[in-house]
DNA sequence: AGGGGTACCTGCGGGC
DNA sequence: TGCCCGCAGGTACCCC
């Protein structure tokens, strides 16, 4: 599912790809998912694509922004437009090699290139905003665990204002925006912390550790260009996958081997999601 | 106000 | 074989 390293990735490779394109036309397969009006980003120019949290931005030379949620199955695939269509190289989730598929919800036509946004689930959003609106979507949301603002101090902050499990708190967009089920999962397991804890009894120590898994485990994420599991939706614009999947600590590891004490992972569930963890070295 | 529960949606796995 | 049920999962929304 596209967290910040998924999303990120996403937004480096649009940058290039986009820079400077004049979006020419916009089909609206299905519109509960597209909000406001496409017409007004038509004509108008690329001029800087910017993420915050999981939300990927497009702002236009003309004062209007995209802004995209892909939630838990979004693509956004990025092709040269061989006239009706597009045919891929490689078969990507859920859509396969020709595009629009049945997932693809909405097609953003820029000169000889179209954007195609795929959703299985239907969960993921497109909106039309004035580009000055932008703060008001910032302000809902909590810090950027990868910016330098996300301190040990602020961490601890964080924890000590609620008794919820750990692992909750860190998947609160309102208090570190980014973090999805993965990524949780594998900063706690990498912090040596499990994941039921009620957050305001971690210790100093603890947090501070925490603030340094958080920001390992999300920037190798990134480095591997995001997680492509099996089941998992996400691709880069290209069509290709990540290649984080394959460094997954305890992430849909249930039943293997610890990689640092060779116990058995373990699956739970909280606040309704799977949650992996080692009992072993993770207290 | 914090926090718990539920809806949204589709594909798939398990059970019979 | 094939159908049906239940489940997964990020976030918004409702309610206590």
């Amino acid at each position: 599912m596209p967290e910040l390293p998924e999303v990120e990735t996403i937004r480096r490779d649009l940058e290039k790809q986009l820079a400077g394109l004049e979006l020419s036309r916009v089909d609206v397969l299905l519109p509960k998912i597209f909000q406001g009006d496409p017409k007004e980003v038509i004509g108008a120019k690329v001029k800087d694509v910017w993420r915050r949290a999981k939300i990927l931005g497009i702002d236009f030379g003309n004062g209007r922004t995209l802004i995209f949620h892909l939630k838990l199955t979004g693509q956004l695939v990025f092709a040269p437009d061989n006239g009706d269509g597009v045919t891929l190289g490689h078969p990507i989730p859920f859509a396969g090699t020709e595009l629009p598929a049945k997932t693809t919800h909405v097609v953003f036509h820029f000169d000889g290139h179209r954007l195609f946004f795929n959703d299985l689930r239907q969960f993921g959003w497109v909106k039309v905003i004035g580009s000055d609106q932008k703060g008001e979507i910032a302000d809902e949301l909590g810090v950027e665990p990868l910016s330098k603002e996300f301190t040990a101090e602020l961490l601890a902050e964080i924890v000590s204002k609620t008794k919820r499990p750990i692992k909750i708190v860190l998947m609160d967009q309102k208090k570190i925006a980014g973090i999805g089920n993965i990524y949780a999962n594998d900063a706690l397991f990498e912090a040596g912390i499990d994941p039921k804890r009620s957050a305001k009894e971690l210790t100093g120590e603890e947090t501070k550790r925490l603030r340094d898994a958080i920001v390992k485990v999300l920037s190798e994420g990134l480095k591997y260009g995001g997680s492509s599991a099996a089941d998992e939706a996400y691709i880069k614009p290209s069509g290709e996958p990540g290649g984080y999947q394959k460094r997954f600590r305890v992430y849909q590891r249930e039943g293997e081997k610890c990689p640092r004490c060779g116990g058995t992972i373990k699956r739970v569930n909280l606040g309704g999601r799977g949650t992996f963890f080692c009992p072993g070295c993770q207290k």
